[in-house]
RNA sequence: GGCUGGGUGGCAGAGUGGUUAUGCAGCGGCCUGCAAAGCCGUGGACGCCGGUUCGAUUCCGGCCUCAGCCUCCA
């Protein structure tokens, strides 16, 4: 049974999706106005993770993922106006680069990727039915707000109350509205700014109602499970939920999923900061799986510290884990979930479906790399096997996807040797073995090492990684 | 100030009322021409102070401390 802790109720809660036949899943996604940093990556993986272990719980064609792209907001107005860009042009390229991002990360394309800008009509609509429910109000500059008092329960996934709210408003109380409290919900159109006719006039959509259209439009009124980092929990999260709730007069979601941030010293990676690394920079300097292996090694709501050093150890390990594939290269990925099945893979499954717990995960993952090169040598085929489960599971994860040879000979960032002139060095270093000759076979093995290529004999002769 | 969530061995990071996390690094051994990889074994931990308990890192209370949200943010 698949346990999640839902921000909702503040614990693990047995999932039961509301319909098993199509489990329904929304994400809040990019503000495309700059490129994604490693905080970014993380939410794209864990929920990529999410949404791979429910395609195995309920089925590939049983699942509904949607990730939205917000192309219009003050952020993506601000830098167009700064570029001197047409806003339009400046999220375009900034999506193109996103879904290069995505695709380089090895993280599965959603069943859809609504874009808000699309959606203007059902925001339209939206906010005419919170107008008309009495949860909205125009003021008296064409803006149109949500009235948060009337809304019953506005605070409860972030654990506040709107008294305290208030009392500690940091917030600069704009003239036109009621209350601090309330958000808008349709902007009307400054001079020089993108927009859109309605019935208030001439104006953009607020952040917030942009999710709330999109999600319920592409998923219906009621959906299982929303995620997203931890940041939007308030008040973006809580603004959905009142809008949603307040518009359709049903419950919106069961499930509220949020990750942890990726901190820098101790501190948030943020753009306000300024201690973030894109994804392709890190991505210049290590291999995708390695950033993904980094990001599954803490479970998802705890916070992730960045540096070098723990990178390299994410590259260590996985290497690890793609040595004991060697010589399985065209081995099938094998999913046993049965009870009775070998302990790894009871481990493995027991860690997913405990709020997926994927550092628990991993190390089931080392336990069946542990057979295998236990089983290796004397009993191939039972090796076999479990190389076939370890694929399988791994898989899971979007991990161990590649071919081991390519992973552990691709080089990231620096030139180094090229793959003839190892060979070539292995060729000859095999000559001087073959003729005892052990001070230059070890003075040719200490030049492949300076270079960054370990040699690895056996039986049936040398191998090479990049180390 | 209000509200969340943390503080685990050299580093990272799970988990548990009494028994091995796991990875990286270290140490001993096997294997190897020597290595590497692999295998076998091994040392090392639960912020502080109380309480509950036969027994607490794990439950309760207090304290210290860190991070996050309360303003755009994955």
């Amino acid at each position: 049974m698949l346990q999640i802790y839902n921000t909702l109720t503040r614990q693990k809660e047995t999932f039961r999706p509301i319909d098993q036949d199509n489990v329904r899943m929304y994400v809040c996604g990019m503000t495309v106005y700059d490129l994604c940093h490693v905080g970014h990556a993380r939410m794209l993986v864990v929920f990529d993770v999410v949404y791979r272990y429910l395609c195995h719980v309920y089925g590939k064609d049983h699942v509904t993922y949607v990730r939205n792209i917000t192309d219009i907001d003050d952020k993506i107005i601000q830098r167009a106006n700064e570029n001197k860009e047409d806003f339009y042009k400046l999220t375009e390229r900034f999506i193109t680069a996103f879904h290069e991002d995505t695709r380089a990360l090895g993280v599965v394309a959603p069943d859809q990727e609504p874009r808000a800008t699309a959606y203007i009509d059902q925001i339209i609509n939206m906010i005419e039915a919170l107008v008309a429910n009495g949860y909205a109000y125009v003021s008296g500059s064409s803006d149109v707000y949500f009235d948060v008092s009337r809304f019953d329960g506005y605070g409860k996934l972030s654990g506040k109350n709107p008294e305290d709210l208030v009392a500690g408003a940091r917030v600069a109380v704009e003239e036109a509205k009621d209350d601090p409290l309330d958000f808008a919900l349709w902007k009307s159109a400054k001079p020089e700014e993108p927009s859109w006719d309605s019935p208030w006039g001439a104006g953009r959509p607020g952040w917030h109602i942009e999710c709330s259209a999109m999600s319920t439009h592409c998923l219906g009124h009621h959906f299982d499970i929303h995620g997203g980092g931890l940041d939007l929990q308030f008040p973006h999260h809580e603004n959905e939920i009142a809008q949603s709730e307040g518009a359709s007069g049903k419950k919106f979601v069961n499930v509220w999923m949020h990750n942890g941030f990726v901190r820098v010293d101790d501190e948030k990676m943020s753009k306000s900061l300024g201690n973030f690394f894109t994804i392709r920079e890190v991505l210049k300097r290590y291999d995708p799986e390695v950033v993904r292996y980094f990001i599954l090694t803490s479970h998802y709501r705890s916070p992730l510290n960045y540096s070098d050093q723990h990178l390299d150890n994410a590259q260590a390990a996985l290497t690890t884990l793609y040595t004991s594939l060697r010589g399985f290269e065209d081995i099938e990925p094998v999913l046993r979930e049965e009870m009775g099945a070998d302990s790894a893979n009871t481990k493995f499954f027991a860690a997913m479906n405990d709020d997926f717990n994927t550092p628990e995960a991993l190390a089931a993952l080392f336990e069946m790399a542990h057979k295998l090169n236990r089983e290796k040598k004397y009993h191939p085929k039972k090796s076999e096997h479990y190389a076939g489960q370890l694929k399988g599971l791994a898989g899971l994860l979007g991990l161990l996807e590649r071919d081991p040879e390519v992973f552990l000979k691709t080089g990231i960032g620096e030139e180094g040797l090229s793959a003839t002139e190892v060979e070539d060095l292995i060729a000859h270093r095999k000559q001087a073995r073959a003729d005892k000759d052990w001070a230059e076979a070890d003075r040719l093995r200490d030049e492949l090492q300076d270079k960054g290529i370990v040699i690895e004999d056996s039986a049936d002769g040398t191998q090479w990684r990049r180390g």
